[in-house]
DNA sequence: CCGTCATTTTGACACTGTCAAGATTGATTG
DNA sequence: CAATCAATCTTGACAGTGTCAAAATGACGG
């Protein structure tokens, strides 16, 4: 599989083979190369080399891509999770590498990230039921590590539904108001967010 | 200056009168009613019975009519942060009232709030002067806010600037979550940032 | 009354998402 | 092999958008 069978269509052939896996590669490169109210239907029909509609074979609409492409993203993100909790790590040092991931996936790809967490999707009520299953899968997963560094005194507090929203909510705040360009100097955004650590800890650690 | 002549034009009268101000307040209502993304000039002009470009002659674009309705956010903004300064209260209970103060200027005003922080602005660097003048004056004043409570022992922490952008961080986050539809049960964020407050306190409150 | 100027309108253009209907093709039958 | 069928892709069309250039309108000072 060639990088051209995934952008541009051979033009002889009618039947273009795997549209779908491509038109969702083209879009998210589009996207994170220029911003997510950069990307239109057709020029991405136009860049992989297909009639304007070509899309709606396999899309409902333009969200729906959209909602497809946030999926990837969740996908992605809960691989870096099990890697996370693969390695054998003391406990803090894993809260540590978690925080950290956190944000580099989210500085890293600022605009896949918009689109799983940020307005467009979620607040018209217009998520999938793809997007919707996999990104409870995705919270729910963060809750529990929360609740486990909970149990052992390294996270502050008795509810761990509580924390987990409270880290969470650090976490994205940090990153959006960088993300968001409210904060202009990406590269301290590991300094803020490794001060606000301790805040997290309890006690005895 | 009745209702009237903000929203409707009188249809004898070529001109005007207060365009501008009209604009911004139908653009401001229309805004916070049916979302950012929902405000178009056409459907403004037809509001506001004048011909689709008449905004032209008053904004540079439509980016220039959105920067103005942010800073009109951060002056309302502001007026709270002197408002709240000029009650003679407890300086614990005063950061509780920023706090509380803050998440519910967000949620009481969704739109407005990401007009005021979100991409659509500062992500672009299409930043009118205005805007980028009273929002800056705006983050001063609450660093400057957390740098006193910080003096006296009341916020925890050595770095007035580190410590602000964590609790604005904090806030911004949370509020984000939901407004964005991400937690769906808005009654809880006071619940939820009322948990994270002692986060913040020093040892000895 | 005339001209100047701020203000508003009209016409036009390129762009967008999306629908309905038709064209093309590879696969599946009889 | 040929005919049918279903999947796939294209064409035409429509309403909507922001925005520019040029024209029209009205108020006001000379």
């Amino acid at each position: 599989m060639t990088l051209d069978s995934l952008t541009l269509k051979d033009s002889s052939s009618y039947h273009h083979g795997n549209l779908r896996q491509t038109l969702l590669l083209a879009a998210a490169e589009m996207i994170s190369e220029n911003g997510i109210e950069s990307l239109s239907l057709r020029k991405l029909a136009e860049m992989v080399g297909v009639s304007r509609t070509a899309a709606y074979h396999y899309f409902q609409d333009k969200n729906d891509l959209l909602c497809a492409i946030a999926a990837n993203g969740f996908r992605r993100w809960q691989m870096s999770l099990n890697q996370l909790e693969s390695h054998s790590l003391p406990e803090r040092d894993k809260f540590e590498q978690y925080i950290l991931g956190y944000i580099a996936f989210a500085t890293n790809n600022p605009e896949e990230y918009e689109l799983m967490f940020g307005r467009c999707i979620w607040k018209q009520f217009k998520c999938t039921q793809e997007l919707q299953d996999i990104s409870h899968a995705t919270f729910q997963h963060q809750v529990e590590m929360i609740a486990h560094w909970q149990s052992t005194g390294l996270v502050i507090g008795d509810n761990p539904l509580r924390s987990a929203q409270i880290i969470w909510g650090t976490l994205h705040g940090i990153a959006k108001l960088f993300i968001d360009g409210v904060y202009t100097d990406v590269n301290r955004v590991e300094g803020i967010v490794l001060s606000a650590l301790p805040m997290f800890l309890g006690p005895d650690v």
